[in-house]
DNA sequence: CCCATAATGTTTATAATTAAAGTATATTGC
DNA sequence: GCAATATACTTTAATTATAAACATTATGGG
């Protein structure tokens, strides 16, 4: 180790962390690329065809998810990876519009647990049917190998970044 | 083949499409999850760390990455993948920031050039150097073999989905 | 040349979003 | 118990974002 040439060492550091730099670049350009192209047509045709936004379109699904059906704001925040006060006004307007409504906790009064309504829950299961579909033929190129693949790398880099957010959270 | 019983095949044909729209809904959960998680990273600290939104930084780089570093407004509008009407607001606010500048394209009169000012360069550069660093610090579980294939991966997604853009515009 | 159509950008109204400050309730340490 | 701190949610002000309607300028076919 000592008898290579310092230079040769340095380079080759230097070399190594640029290139991982510019490969997590480029990789971070096309997550957002491909985010942003999905979002995209997601909107339109959710606005389009169903009369929904993406936000509420989100909002609904993370209830759908739960086993009862409900959750407090601050999880949804966590969720939906969106400030406090966004899901505030994402409730405010889901409720006017019936698809939520807002249940006192009765151990914790400072909490708010929203609840998915009969309507909001039939409203939901139409829509995500078809999204479900859109997603599927936006997706379809890939083969099956590299589906298996990205989602193996995705998940990893999911729990990689949870992670680091947890940790500079304490920070 | 016709020998086989036709509920295998069904099966079979309904399993794989179900397990490929899945894996699609999957995929895609996780590829917006990680987008999010790196984005509220970087914008909390292009906030905290810069005065700086994230949209005026995608924006800003936007027109850093064109050689003569500057572009219409159309174009902007594609690549940031936002509303026409967004990006003349940002560039409302960036002008008044004195970080671009409007001019008039000589051939067409419809036609805005947004151009980055010196201020507009420095500014930029100063924040992009970070921006690198922490999206190398976020990435950096992966190894270079999987960084390798997903950018690869997201490549042909990115590829695959704006054409499927292009298509569906032309419907 | 002129008209229909397309393209570029802005405006309008509204929704979504953030950060920060504020309110109310819980929890914890002493 | 009680004061300090933390948690849950809301409010506020500003920014970001959309879709749709609009104004202006180009372009292409008769």
């Amino acid at each position: 180790m000592k008898a290579q040439s310092q230079t040769s060492d340095v380079s080759a550091t230097i070399s190594h962390s640029e290139t991982g730099r510019k490969s997590a670049l480029r990789a971070w350009l096309r997550l957002w690329a491909c985010v942003g192209s999905v979002e995209r047509v997601v909107r339109t045709r959710l606005y389009g065809d169903h009369g929904m936004t993406l936000p509420r379109f989100d909002y609904l699904s993370q209830l759908y998810r739960e086993p009862d059906r409900r959750m407090n704001m601050t999880e949804l925040s966590r969720r939906l990876m969106v400030s406090g006060g966004n899901v505030t006004g994402l409730t405010d307007r889901l409720v006017a519009d019936g698809l939520v409504k807002r249940e006192q906790d009765s151990s914790d009064r400072r909490v708010q647990i929203i609840v998915l309504t009969d309507d909001g829950y039939e409203r939901f299961i139409q829509v995500a049917l078809e999204h479900e579909k859109w997603i599927g033929e936006l997706f379809e190129d890939l083969g099956p190998d590299q589906m298996r693949d990205l989602n193996q790398t995705l998940g990893q880099l999911k729990q990689s970044l949870e992670k680091k957010l947890n940790e500079q959270q304490e920070d």
